[in-house]
DNA sequence: ATAAAAGTCTATCGAAATAGTAGTCTTTAT
DNA sequence: ATAAAGACTACTATTTCGATAGACTTTTAT
């Protein structure tokens, strides 16, 4: 499961990348929107902002905005912000590779080679996803419905 | 991340996949082999059993056997009881669907449509690899090295 | 009949991770 | 100067996870 703090992280991109018309947008008004407690909200906003990924600005007026096209923010990136490793087992991560303590031997290990294909079949996934695909996603559904 | 419980789980139905020849095999045995601590192992083999996976007998001579063929133990089955669901939101949950609590609407929302599409690729690997598969592919390994 | 060898079941505990809160400091616009 | 914002750090509460304990039941061997 993500934490919360992944899916908090996500919807604040999403809300940031809707809102590139008019930018920036205050923490206290993002949270409220998207109904994110404010005080964590901001930590989380802290991370993505230390990452590259937001631009802030501080004083009247201020308030937060994207810092890269939502075209060019992955999924993939935000979760190992916030959640860290994206395989289901540490011997099967890129970015986190941890041995498991219980393994005997790493290199014949089915349930490694298992996890290593579900790994790559998740990253398909999340690493094709920008925080774009995902607003698009939402708007395609507000023009059927 | 997988919880050690359910790695447990697999490790264990692996080895008593690979025992087939002559069970029963016992609790302390199997903790042993593993390195699983043992009264953990015991809790877990007992939901596997409640489960229908496992066959067990008391008394000396005792032990644990699958009452399943290895092929048709299927990894979702595994993780499913031990950890629950399989999805990353619980919206987007088949076995154990529930709402999340800051969503606005569900039927637009392109993060839940993303994350099914996430559990459909892991479902992909998952509901065809079975306990027969994990451990073919460990003798596979065995073979060419 | 009894002792030993197993699994069964339920309760509990401690540590770590997660979720959230509080408060003080810094920057900026007016 | 003051108000409106974010930055930063520390702390707390809650939940989950991993593990342990112990008393009970069934089965086999002698």
């Amino acid at each position: 499961m993500l934490s919360k703090k992944t899916k908090y992280a996500i919807k604040a991109l999403v809300a940031l990348g809707k809102n590139v018309e008019n930018p920036p947008m205050q923490i206290v008004r993002l949270a409220e929107q998207e109904m994110i407690p404010r005080k964590f909200l901001e930590q989380i906003l802290l991370d993505l902002r230390n990452a590259g990924y937001l631009y802030s600005k501080k004083g009247a007026g201020g308030g937060y905005s994207l810092n890269k096209n939502a075209a060019d923010i992955y999924l993939t990136d935000i979760l190992r912000i916030t959640d860290g490793p994206i395989a289901m087992v540490p011997c099967a991560s890129i970015k986190f590779y941890r041995k498991c303590d219980e393994c005997h031997d790493e290199k014949t290990c089915g349930i490694r080679k298992t996890f290593i294909d579900v790994r790559d079949a998740t990253l398909e996934v999340l690493s094709k996803t920008s925080v774009a695909d995902v607003i698009a996603r939402e708007n395609l559904d507000e023009i059927i419905n």
